[in-house]
DNA sequence: CCTCCACTGGAAACCTAGGCTC
DNA sequence: GAGCCTAGGTTTCCAGTGGAGG
C-alpha cells in the first residue's frame, strides 16, 4: 500500500514538473501588483501627481479624495503615484502609509497601521486614541517626517464610526511643523460626501478626483497588457480574454474582478494540466470566486456569529428575531457557550445582513408586533454546513 | 380612530483585557 | 504591585413604532 501511495504522489510531482506551465509571472495577476503603465488613467495620475508634487520641494500638500466604484483603479493609481514620488524624494524623509479601513476596522487599528509605517512602536491595546494621536504627532514632528497616509475604503469606516478620526487626521496637517501628514481618502461610494461633516469635507476634499468605470474595450486592453507579461506565449486564447472582459464589463467596469478572474482561471487550467487557458476555465473561475467569497466570509466569523447563523439556518424561512433567538438560546446552551441577550443578537442579525449572509428587513405585523423578517440565502446552506463542520465547537452539532 | 404587540434601536452602564505611572 | 486609564464588546433600560384588528 505504501508503495502505491508513493507511486501516485510521484505521478503528481512528475506531471507538475514536466507539464507545461502557462503562467510566466504570477505576481502580475496579484491584487497588490503595480504595473509600470496604467492605461486610461493618465488624467487621474496627473491630478494626483500635481497635488503631491509639492512635497518634492518640501511643501505641504493638500488632502485628496479619490472616488469611483470598485475596480476603477483608485488604489492602484494612489500606490503608483506614491511609489514614483518615493523614488524621486531622496532629499526628504517621505513615508507612504496605507490602511484599509475595512480590514483595520477600528480607529485604534487604523492609527496602528500609520504608526507601523513610520516605525513607531505602539502597543496594540491599552492607550487612548488621544494618546496614540499625541505620540504619532510628536514622532512625526521630531523626526521631521513627511507622511502620505492612504486610507482605503474610507466610506465603509465613516458609515460605521463617523468622521471624528478623519477630522483629527486632516486637521493635524495644519498643526504639524516641522513634518506633515496628508491624507488620501479612497471611497467606493459616490455619495460618500453626504456622510461627512462640512468641517471635515472642506479639509479632506481640498481636491477631488473622480474615477469613471472602465468600458469593456478598456478592460480588454488592460487584460491584454497584463496577459502579455503574466502568461507564456500562446498559452491563453483570445476567446478567454474576450469572455473575461465581457463579464467584468457587464459588472460596472470592474478591472480588479477581471484580473482576479484571470488569475483563478489560470490556477484551474494549470491544475488540470491544460496547456492553454480557454473560455471554460474562465467559467469555472466565475463559480469558484463566488464560492470562495462565501467560504472566506463564513470562516472569518467569530464564534457567536457562527452560532447565530447556524440557528438561523435551522429555523424556518422568513422567521422573526424572536424565532431565531429561541433557537439560538437552545443551541448555545447545547454547545456550552455564553448566551448573549436578545438585544445583542438583534444587532448581530443586522451585521450578518450587512455582510450579505442573510437578508433582514424590519416589518410590522400590525397587532402581532414589529420585528425583523429574516431570510436565508439558499445557495449558502451547503457552504454553511461545510465551513462550520471544521469549527471545533460547532462540529459536534453537524 | 385607537390599541397594543413584538420587537427596534439609542443611550448609558458595565465588564474585560491590557498599558501607564508611581 | 496597586491604582489609575481606555477601547471594544456586551448588558440593561426604555421610549418609540407600523399597522392589523377591533
Amino acid at each position: 500500500m505504501k508503495q502505491k501511495n508513493e507511486e501516485i504522489l510521484d505521478n503528481v510531482f512528475d506531471k507538475f514538473l514536466t507539464g507545461k506551465t502557462i503562467i510566466k509571472d504570477p505576481t502580475v495577476l496579484n491584487n497588490d501588483y503595480i504595473p509600470n503603465k496604467l492605461p486610461f488613467r493618465e488624467k487621474q495620475i496627473v491630478s494626483v501627481g500635481q497635488s503631491l508634487a509639492l512635497i518634492l520641494k518640501g511643501n505641504k500638500c493638500s488632502n485628496l479624495l479619490l472616488y469611483g466604484k470598485t475596480g476603477t483603479g483608485k488604489t492602484v493609481v494612489a500606490r503608483y503615484v506614491t511609489k514614483k514620488l518615493l523614488e524621486r524624494a531622496d532629499s526628504i524623509k517621505l513615508t507612504i502609509a496605507y490602511s484599509n479601513t475595512r480590514i483595520s476596522n477600528t480607529e485604534y487599528r487604523i492609527l496602528l497601521d500609520l504608526a507601523n509605517s513610520i516605525n513607531l512602536d505602539i502597543p496594540f491595546t491599552g492607550l487612548s486614541i488621544g494618546e496614540v494621536f499625541k505620540r504619532l504627532s510628536t514622532h512625526i514632528a521630531q523626526k521631521k517626517i513627511f507622511v502620505v497616509f492612504i486610507l482605503d475604503e474610507i466610506d465603509y469606516f465613516v458609515k460605521k464610526y463617523g468622521d471624528n478620526l478623519l477630522y483629527d487626521l486632516t486637521r493635524s496637517n495644519e498643526n504639524l511643523n516641522p513634518g506633515f501628514l496628508s491624507v488620501i481618502g479612497i471611497s467606493n461610494d459616490l455619495n460618500f460626501k453626504e456622510y461627512l461633516n462640512p468641517r471635515v469635507l472642506s479639509s479632506l476634499s481640498e481636491e477631488e478626483i473622480v474615477f469613471p468605470p472602465y468600458s469593456a474595450a478598456e478592460i480588454k486592453s488592460i487584460l491584454e497588457q497584463r496577459t502579455n507579461v503574466a502568461f507564456e506565449q500562446e498559452s491563453i486564447s483570445q476567446g478567454a480574454i474576450n469572455l473575461c472582459s465581457a463579464l467584468a464589463g457587464s459588472e460596472h467596469g470592474d478591472a480588479r474582478r477581471a484580473v482576479d478572474l484571470l488569475r483563478i482561471a489560470a490556477e484551474v487550467a494549470e491544475r488540470e494540466g491544460a496547456n492553454r487557458l480557454e473560455e471554460n476555465h474562465i467559467r469555472i473561475a466565475v463559480q469558484k470566486i463566488e464560492r470562495d467569497k462565501i467560504y472566506i466570509a463564513l470562516k472569518s466569523l467569530p464564534l457567536q456569529q457562527k452560532t447565530l447563523l447556524l440557528s438561523i439556518s435551522e429555523t424556518k424561512q422568513n422567521c422573526t428575531t424572536g424565532d431565531v433567538y429561541e433557537n439560538y438560546e437552545s443551541i448555545s446552551k447545547k454547545i456550552g457557550i455564553e448566551t448573549l441577550t436578545q438585544r445583542r443578537i438583534s444587532s448581530m442579525i443586522s451585521e450578518l445582513d450587512l455582510l450579505g449572509l442573510i437578508t433582514a428587513n424590519v416589518v410590522s405585523h400590525g397587532r402581532y408586533g414589529r420585528t425583523k423578517k429574516i431570510k436565508k440565502i439558499k445557495n449558502h446552506e451547503h457552504a454553511i454546513k461545510e465551513v462550520f463542520k471544521q469549527d471545533q465547537i460547532l462540529s459536534i452539532l453537524l
